[in-house]
DNA sequence: GCCAACGTTGGC
DNA sequence: GCCAACGTTGGC
């Protein structure tokens, strides 16, 4: 199994919009790398979501991937603002899986407190200039951004 | 609102 | 294939 963390706009969708919907489509990501991990998730792999844009920035809670990725539904959509025209149904060019609501977290574990962990240094998150919206998480650093949630 | 750090587009 | 211009992300 597999851990994962994707980045919302709580003020778009956040991680109490999760619990309340149980589940949702991840729509909207129009980024290859971010793609092509999104399509790399397996049923059941757990993904921390991080809010960003937020007071404070950081992990809010979990969810687990509950249906691999299919064609993004939004592409094809003229009135959506993820429509691509250059999509097609025969080639589609985005893919979203479903995921699940697992857990909300008691804390938010904030971005600085990541940065300060000598345990996540290799946070891709981390990473300098990393702004990719999905990224793989290594099993001990999600063990550890659980533990920090859980105090 | 600012701006650094990207990713994408398109002319050549 | 190069690269300048432009657009976006996201922390602050």
């Amino acid at each position: 199994m597999k851990h994962w963390l994707v980045k919302t706009e709580p003020s778009v969708f956040s991680i109490d919009d999760l619990k309340k919907v149980k589940i949702t489509l991840w729509d909207g990501v129009r980024n290859y790398q971010a793609r092509n991990f999104l399509k790399s998730m397996k049923k059941g792999d757990l993904v921390l979501i991080y809010h960003s844009n937020d007071q404070p920035v950081g992990v809010a809670g979990m969810a687990e991937v509950f249906k691999e990725a299919y064609p993004d539904p939004t592409q094809f959509d003229k009135k959506s603002e993820y429509f691509d025209p250059a999509s097609t149904k025969e080639n589609p060019r985005w893919a979203c899986p479903d995921l699940k609501y697992v857990d909300k977290f008691k804390r938010i574990v904030a971005l600085q407190e990541l940065r300060e962990d000598p345990k996540l240094t290799n946070l891709i998150l981390l990473k300098r200039g990393s702004r990719l919206s999905v990224t793989p998480v290594a099993a001990d650093e999600f063990r550890r951004i659980v533990k920090l949630a859980n105090g």
